[in-house]
RNA sequence: GGGCGAUUAGCUCAGCUGGCUAGAGUGCCUGCUUGACAUGCAGGAGGUCAGAGGUUCAAGUCCUCUAUCGCCCA
């Protein structure tokens, strides 16, 4: 390649767009043959509620350069890509969409519901798809999978049947977290809390047989017509005279028990608290152990429903204003004050949560988190940073059943069939033909409506894409994973569950390393969401900026595990260590031409300089390789960009210069043209997993090179620093710093030479240093003009100078 | 209410196991159309490392408390 044919800017636009078919087509994603133990990684699935965000770039970038190093490193490696079907959240988008035409899901019924639902899926499938290639991302795509592959389904269905089997998925009807708009029970995990200003109601219930009052505490006033009963601490004094009292529910008259119970805070209130079994997840177990019947009084969508009485119909809103009013209107609130409390909200479409008593499925979890637990201990799992230990541990530890059946279409259906004739439960991996009961033939057994909580298919991830619940190659070889590279927000949902069932299905950790990146945020702080329209696309980024740019960028941005604040500017940091690098290139190529490397020939011949850089760069690749492995992947960028613009740059490209222009014939040209051409091709070695294409494109110009950079050599450090050399040019860059200085103190434009002073001898390392009109030449003649200042530094310099 | 994290130059952040004369990018000021790069080069200003105690020969770095902000859980 000429001069002429490297534009003077680097242009992103056309590079990028020449390698990934390249390297696809060559089947370097696809792990190598061979029994080495090869480096694995499952890409957390992006939900294809929409397209990539820059923080699915950013996860996706550390995935990938962790892949792409150890591609070169020589191990056989897996990055298996795939989608999440995303339950709930695809089913709400589609339902927005169908909203804004008018319509609902039930006007279009269950089927063509999910056609529409398959077409947004196959849409935003394409885009992210297209997004990933545009950034680079070397994923195994013949392994790519979706959560509702035929394969993967078939992994559900023969988990729900196992653990049923073993009791560890059960159905009951218990209290759940209801979202009124959706529609549909969630898990825990799935309701956000918000701290809000409320009211705090003493509200007075006439004590039957008496004058008295019996004053409860509630935040909720509208559930007190589901009111089974008031309890109040045994110990408390001040209600021991109720005991075997009861009280009279305002409104609907009912007869409510005073029962004595342990949980009662008697600091809460008054102390006395209404019994709301069918709308308090407390209140339920407390009921529970009471024996008494809960009462349910609202509808799904919230509205109270007959056993509300003369409230009936309306909504729990509105229910609370008019049960206030009405009881007001016969005194019975004994006050009212501020209260600040925490309200849960749907984490999908932010109504309020409702507690609701419901017939739902669950999972035991009990018996699956005690291996997990244990996996930090027995140090089989690590999560980076390590203070997550702490957190994911604190989860397992207070672990509560997982509700997974929610009443949506998107989803895997539950595979539990009704028997119509004997009401027996069917539970199979495959549709029964018949009852096992009673005989009763297909068209009589009916399967659940509603479907698994989208988790319920990731939390096997790490397995089902590799075949299970067949026994593949694919799962005997990939199995377990590297490692795992994922936000903390999902560290409950997805982290911890994928961990209990890596140990109860496949008897070990799915992974022996979790590292959790930060959160990309923009620039004032705020989460990228879709919603609030403040993410960038990575494609169109990667168009303006470049690909490489990008992931550079968050990369440098991103201290281990902490935030990043984003912003479209900052990708010039990237941009601007490309256009450097491509021009640093620019410098050297012309020499280089018909080069061929010769480590023999040119060894004699290294300079101090070239053996500094030498140097150098094996510190560069020892730091690259060891931030690398204990994931300060950020650090290992910043090793990269220091060295070539700090030194590489502006030191020795500058010292090199002499000699580059010299000529090929001239003496010292086998040593400079040796050392730049060591330099750059392990810089660009280096630097492939960061940037992948600018760095193919070099190495291609380079000669001497041969294949593609993406399955090179990754480089060996070499021997150890050479202290020697290195204090020498350190002494030696002061030297010229505080010449510069003088210099611009003493406002000597850099055009007009020096009066040469005292000769300085042993400076002479500085030979040739400087830039225009402060060569060799000047850089003495400098010298010599801070004379004063720099005698000190003087005597200490070294003996001998370099030969050129 | 419980837990975790942050607080270092105007802004965004490094500073890992205590040894810094406290760094980078960006912004600012000055000078440079130097035969790789103005997406650049050189020089410069700018910090009582949140505050108060303590440990130590030595603390931005360890301990305690306080303040402010953020996140998670209940």
């Amino acid at each position: 390649m000429t001069e002429t044919e490297l534009s003077k800017i680097y242009d992103h636009t056309e590079v990028e767009r020449r390698w990934y078919d390249h390297w696809e087509k060559e089947g370097y994603f696809k792990p190598r043959d061979g029994d080495a133990p090869p480096f694995v990684i499952h890409i957390p699935p992006p939900n294809v509620t929409g397209s990539l965000t820059i923080g699915h770039a950013f996860n996706h970038t550390l995935q990938d350069t962790l892949t792409r190093w150890q591609r070169m490193t020589g191990v056989p490696t897996l990055w298996l890509p795939g989608t999440d079907h995303a339950g709930i959240a695809t089913q709400n988008v589609v339902e927005r969409k169908l909203a804004a035409e008018g319509k609902t899901r039930h006007d279009l019924g269950r089927e063509a519901f999910l056609k529409e639902v398959w077409k947004w899926k196959a849409h935003y499938h394409e885009r992210i798809t297209a997004q990933m290639r545009r950034i680079g991302d070397s994923v195994d795509w013949s392994r790519e999978r979706f959560t509702m592959d035929e394969g993967l389904s078939r992994a559900v269905r023969e988990v729900f049947v196992c653990l049923y089997n073993k009791g560890l998925i059960y159905r009951g009807n218990r209290i759940i977290n209801w979202c009124p708009r959706c529609l549909t029970a969630l898990s825990d995990e799935e309701v956000d809390h918000q701290d809000t200003d409320g009211k705090l109601y003493h509200l007075m219930y006439p004590i039957k047989g008496t004058q008295k009052h019996i004053v409860v505490a509630t935040t909720r006033p509208e559930t007190m017509l589901g009111d089974v009963a008031v309890a109040v601490h045994p110990k408390d004094k001040r209600y021991a005279p109720l005991k075997g009292r009861s009280a009279i529910l305002p409104f609907l008259r009912r007869e409510i028990p005073i029962i004595f119970d342990e949980t009662v805070d008697p600091k809460f209130g008054t102390g006395a608290v209404k019994v709301t079994p069918a709308h308090d997840p407390n209140d339920f177990e407390l009921g529970q152990r009471h024996g008494l019947t809960p009462i349910v009084v609202m509808n799904p969508d919230a509205t109270m429903n007959e056993n509300a009485g003369d409230f009936r119909g309306l909504t729990r809103e509105e229910a609370r204003t008019r049960i206030v009013e009405a009881l007001q209107d016969r005194g019975l609130i004994a006050r009212v004050e501020p209260h600040r409390h925490s309200i849960g909200h749907c984490q999908r479409c932010d109504s309020v949560v409702e507690p609701y008593l419901s017939l739902q499925w669950f999972v035991s979890m009990k018996p699956l988190a005690k291996p997990a637990l244990e996996a930090i201990e027995k140090g089989e799992l690590t999560i980076l940073p390590r203070r997550w230990e702490k957190v994911y541990l604190r989860w397992l530890e207070g672990i509560r059943d997982w509700c997974i059946s929610r009443q949506l279409w998107w989803g895997h259906r539950i595979p539990v069939w009704t028997c119509a004739k004997c009401a027996e439960a069917i539970v199979e991996v495959e549709e029964p033909k018949r009852c096992p009961k009673c005989g009763a033939g297909a068209s009589d057994l009916k399967q659940d409506e509603d479907v698994l909580d989208t988790w319920f298919s990731s939390w096997l991830w790490p397995f089902s894409t590799l075949g299970w619940p067949g026994q593949t190659e694919d799962l005997r070889r990939f199995y377990p994973s590297s490692v795992l590279i994922t936000g903390p927000d999902i560290i409950f949902f997805w982290v911890a569950r994928m961990v209990m069932a890596g140990y109860e299905f496949m008897g070990k950790a799915p992974f022996p390393v979790v590292y959790l990146h930060g959160i990309v945020r923009d620039a004032q702080g705020r989460k990228m969401s879709k919603s609030l329209g403040n993410s960038a696309d990575p494609i169109e980024i990667s168009e303006k900026y470049g690909a490489d740019s990008l992931r550079l960028t968050l990369l440098l941005l991103s201290p281990q595990g902490s935030d990043i604040h984003f912003s479209e500017e900052r990708v010039d940091l990237g941009r601007h260590f490309a256009n450097k690098l491509w021009n640093a290139f620019r410098l050297v190529a012309p020499h280089l031409k018909d080069y061929t490397p010769d480590e023999q020939a040119a060894r004699p011949f290294l300079t101090d300089a070239d053996q500094w850089i030498l140097s150098m760069l094996g510190t560069a690749v020892r730091q690259v390789t060891r931030d690398l492995k204990s994931y300060r992947i950020g650090d290992a960028a910043k090793d990269i960009y220091d060295f070539t613009w700090r030194e590489l740059c502006d030191w020795y490209l500058e010292m090199a210069k002499p000699r580059l222009y010299a000529g090929p014939d001239a003496p010292g040209a086998l040593a400079v043209r040796f050392t730049i051409h060591r330099v750059f091709s392990t810089v660009l070695r280096l630097l492939h997993p960061f940037m992948p294409y600018l760095s193919e494109e070099l190495w291609h110009a380079l000669p001497g090179t041969e294949g593609d950079v993406c399955v090179a050599e990754w480089p060996a450090p070499g021997r150890a620093s050479n202290k020697e050399v290195e204090s020498k040019i350190e002494l030696m860059k002061e030297v010229v710093g505080a010449i510069r200085n003088l210099r611009s103190e003493m406002n000597i434009p850099p055009a007009r030479g020096l009066h040469r002073g005292a000769e300085p001898r042993d400076l002479s390392s500085a030979r040739g240093v400087d830039r225009r009109g402060n060569g060799a030449e000047a850089a003495r003649a400098r010298a010599g003009q801070g004379h004063a200042r720099l005698r000190p530094v003087h005597a200490e310099a070294p003996e001998r100078g370099l030969p050129g």
